[in-house]
DNA sequence: GAAATAGTGTCTTTAAGACAGTATGTG
DNA sequence: CACATACTGTCTTAAAGACACTATTTC
């Protein structure tokens, strides 16, 4: 359906400071915008995820991801990256944009737009953020599917059960999981999951425990080793009772 | 920093009903919302996009992608489709959520969160798409990085003029490239930017385009064929003065 | 039959998996 | 010295690249 070629207005000969001093923002539809933050870690065999224990209808007791409303001023990141310390006091952390949720009905007060990142931390950083306050604590994500397959998971506590999620957070954890299982081929975000220095089989765990399944560790070993991504720190592990592992770390290639 | 435990206060005891009744929508920013579409098609040996040209301030004369406001009651999804089809004359086509720019200042007129999609067809939707409105046309993708290294890209007309793109475009349209080239090796995505039959030959030309690089004819041959997502039709080219090669389709795997 | 691309067969190269065997810590 | 895991070397297998050769159409 092609439109008539437009007219010539009063608007056309304006130029653009006059036009923007005109501007009425209101004229289209305004809507809430919330930041969501799925922040991941990697032991014990489990992805791990944060959850805020929610003291506020709607979903009044159930568990959420973290987030907060994007204020007038900042950006994206920066209200993802004002999320992970005001509710997980972490600074410093990865963080890359995941997904932008809309469904009109999603929120039942308003409709609210999220746009979620995700967040990686190791083991020692996730723990310290889940024993904050009262109303955060860590959930062990179950996930059904396979490979990429994608779609909601199971979050349980640390007794195993299940912890209902608030909105469509299960939705979210899902897409994050995919998300970092698809990464993990290409690019060194599993570094992303591991402390200062680990083995390679400490790697390799952490590896296994995002894809949910096990990896051949000759072909792992070669894999990591020739990708240049890691340095060995000339360092061994001690304190285990066996012959101790050369220590390496992520080689960083100069800039961050 | 630990906060004390919520106090026991009226909200708690109220129902979820009531609650919703309450809720005061502005008591949070709220912002505009764009959906913007990047529309791709890989021919003659370039990527092209479809650009409407700026009639209003900002960016006037300057070429922008297909873009509208989110509706109150649309999924983003919605918004993405209302844009192809009201600026270019689509419908049916394959689309996918992309990124969600949101600097502070990308918009000079008011705080714009934009939700991206990008949208792939063959050569024949797409030089019918760019030949309706006037003020709509296509832009040939010039890209200057390598892989999936990212940044943005150059457009230009038909006559290899640089065409200026309005707002953070430039950085949009090169995020839609590295997103198909990420894509390109494991999802059958490449199907959606032929049409409904093809050679092998074809095939090959249009993943050339996309990745910026040749590519093995033996061996992108096999692997294509090894896929199953190949179905071969029994006719084969006409009118070509040479050998005619078989016509392929992309075979479905049941659902769409 | 010349030109041009389609399609086949096979050799080489490279990466992954399998597995045997040696190395080196702790108890 | 037993045990457990680290690490090394080599064989096999599978996929990608290279390349020679045959097939089939139009002009």
């Amino acid at each position: 359906m092609p439109k008539k070629p437009r007219e010539i207005t009063a608007v056309d000969v304006e130029g653009e400071p006059q036009f923007l001093a005109r501007y009425d923002a209101t004229k289209f539809d305004r809507l809430s915008v919330a930041v969501d933050v799925v922040l991941v870690a990697a032991f014990e065999g489990d992805l791990s995820t944060l959850l805020i224990r929610r003291g506020e209808h709607p979903f009044l007791g159930q568990h959420a991801l973290p987030g907060g409303f994007l204020k007038k001023n900042e950006t994206l990141e920066e209200a993802a990256t004002r999320v992970l310390r005001s509710k997980a006091n972490l600074a410093g952390v990865f963080l890359e944009q995941l997904y932008t949720f809309g469904e009109p009905r999603r929120d039942p007060r308003t409709r609210v737009i999220s746009v979620v990142y995700y967040a990686l931390v190791d083991e020692a950083r996730f723990r310290a953020a889940a024993t904050g306050e009262r109303e955060v604590r860590s959930g062990r994500i179950r996930v059904s599917w396979e490979g990429e397959t994608g779609g909601p998971v199971r979050v349980v506590d640390e007794k195993n059960r299940t912890l209902p999620l608030a909105f469509d957070h299960a939705d979210i954890v899902g897409m994050a999981v995919k998300r970092l299982r698809g990464k993990l081929d290409y690019a060194p975000v599993g570094f992303q999951l591991m402390g200062e220095t680990f083995t390679l089989l400490e790697l390799q765990r952490v590896h296994e425990t995002v894809l949910g399944r096990t990896l051949n560790k000759d072909s792992f070993r070669r894999r990591m080793l020739a990708s240049g991504q890691l340095e060995a720190t000339g360092r061994a592990q001690s304190g285990v009772d066996h012959r101790p592992a050369e220590l390496y770390r992520f080689a960083r290639p100069s800039a961050v």
